[in-house]
DNA sequence: TTGAAAGCGCTAACAC
DNA sequence: GTGTTAGCGCTTTCAA
């Protein structure tokens, strides 16, 4: 059986209560108490028992990072910063992965092992608009992402609008008139391929480029095989295009293999773009030009947000935080036509 | 405040301890009663404080996973596995990363934190052989790879050895002689870098190749970033080589762009191979060669042995489990010569 | 089949 | 400064 405060108090000669004191570092203890009990706490190796903590206390000091999968590069790269912004303010973190499907989401939602945490950072993928109701943690929350707007509750999102925006225009500005679009979602309004979508159409209406739906493959998930496959639908098809926008950096480069594989050049014959500048995309061949959606700074905005809602630090009503993109322009766009 | 036990026992005119029974299934309530309670919880919406449990019961429902970090491709590969896993029985999972710092490690080892999970997997990468007596967690304890041996823990650990033998071996057969490497860690026997460099070195003593040491580019990390820089240490101190064995695939990944950029054929000049089977190996241009270590397997059979450790189950001493490779021949070392 | 009581290990009030 | 007391919400034991 592991020890107690009991255990030290008995040992350094003191009462149970001096123990605690000593450790929340109470000031009001003499030293050499205080030096008693810190020996009794060495030499037993005692470890405070968190768990009786976090019942008393009311908080636990972890909070949930829920994304869909972490084998999705973007997800492992945004957890790695929040795990590790955290670790600074004396937090640890759960990990949930909802496989972005909608009822595992909801289902995350009203677990009670939400309340193993303080708060949750959750990124949602499969849960649209009509569930906002439904956004009912037991804990403080914040939402990564626009899909679900009326929720009442902090948002951190990235310039999705903005980004796809500027990424088309960087094609457009290339000379390319034709540009595909991978990863689109059907009917989608304001998630983030639906805004991304819009980005695109914004950059084409404002250069009086028709928008062709052609043009557009849909793609659920955004695995590097899904780019691979609609790029090959788009192949098979017989689209013609002279660019490709893949809405994320790992459709794009699925897509651009499968380019390759076809014997068409990158960038001469077709111009490829992707979003979320994973670190990968600085070794493809040829390195891939993408969006920086700042991503360090969503983790650390959404951890802040969190800590002051749980801290409960006035906030008054919902917050919605915008991160700042910037355009990375590398080899597989470097050629005008 | 949220509800208790009581506040649903209060509103079915029950005893807070029957609530209690109909929550953990217990077989002697009447049908009545148990609907009675369940329409109270549903009205209600209560959700039991799994703190409170957690205290009572003793164990938490919750594993850490302590890696060094989820931005290298391999671990967050193998934390989706494991986090999967461990989602099918029921636990939830805390994960930290140590960075492959030995302080981190260390502290992490002996941190209170522990406690609010009951059992811990383990993934070192700064502590050594000689730490084995620190060895030493509040909970049950799973070690994936080989850097310390002799604690007196369960192991489950990837054929490394044999796996670098055959990627070598690989390349032999396809007439490379002059096998550079890059990852290796100065001094190390026993940790993944030390044994896949014994691999490498017993397939070129079985092939009368000789070893040299000035092909061996040492790495401590294993970004995508260190195989670049390796390679360009390489090329700049005009070693001669005609083959490249990446100690992982992040690792060739940045080797094999460098030395496209120096204009060198992969395959055709240098072949290269790396290891782990990550997914992007099957999209760069060329597709990375490549040991696949059995990931999936690793992650279930480090879950299952710590679960049977949790559980108490009889298992007697420490267990070591290797997982099986299999060699993934793609177009990076496609061609003989 | 249900209820009462005890206590997991700790922190927060308050007394000494 | 230090000790005593009372719970946090739950499960476990044992009695009814």
């Amino acid at each position: 059986m592991a020890l107690t405060l009991h255990d030290v108090a008995l040992r350094a000669g003191v009462s149970f209560k001096t123990v605690s004191n000593v450790i929340n570092g109470h000031p009001h203890v003499r030293p050499a108490t205080r030096a008693k009990v810190e020996a009794a706490i060495a030499e037993l190796g005692y470890r405070p028992n968190l768990t009786a903590r976090s019942l008393r206390s009311g908080h636990t000091g972890a909070i949930t990072l829920a994304v869909p999968q972490l084998r999705l590069p973007y997800f492992a790269e945004l957890a790695d910063s929040i795990i590790s912004s955290a670790e600074e303010l004396g937090m640890v973190v759960l990990l949930e992965q909802t496989g972005g499907v909608r009822e595992r989401e909801l289902e995350m939602l009203a677990s009670p092992r939400l309340r193993m945490s303080d708060g949750l950072i959750f990124s949602p993928l499969g849960m649209g608009e009509q569930d906002a109701p439904r956004v009912n943690a037991p804990v403080p929350l914040v939402l990564l992402g626009e899909r679900i707007f009326s929720a009442g509750c902090d948002h951190v999102v990235m310039q999705n609008v903005e980004g796809a925006r500027a990424a088309t225009e960087h094609l457009l500005a290339r000379g390319r008139r034709r540009i595909a679009v991978i990863g689109a979602h059907e009917n989608e309004e304001i998630g983030t391929a639906g805004l991304r979508l819009r980005g695109y159409r914004e950059a084409l209406a404002a250069h009086g480029v028709p928008y062709d739906a052609g043009r557009v493959a849909s793609m659920w998930m955004w695995h590097r095989s899904n780019g691979a496959a609609a790029m090959h639908q788009l192949l098979d098809k017989g689209v013609e295009f002279d660019a490709v926008f893949g809405f994320n950096d790992t459709l794009a480069q699925g897509a651009m293999r499968v380019l390759q594989d076809a014997g068409l050049r990158v960038p001469q014959d077709v111009a490829v773009i992707g979003f979320d500048d994973l670190d990968e995309t600085r070794y493809t061949l040829p390195t891939l030009s993408t969006v920086d959606p700042g991503r360090a700074e969503i983790a650390q905005t959404a951890l802040q947000l969190l800590m002051d809602r749980i801290k409960g630090t006035t906030v008054g009503g919902p917050r919605r935080v915008e991160s700042t993109f910037r355009l990375m322009e590398r080899e597989s766009t470097a050629v005008s036509r």
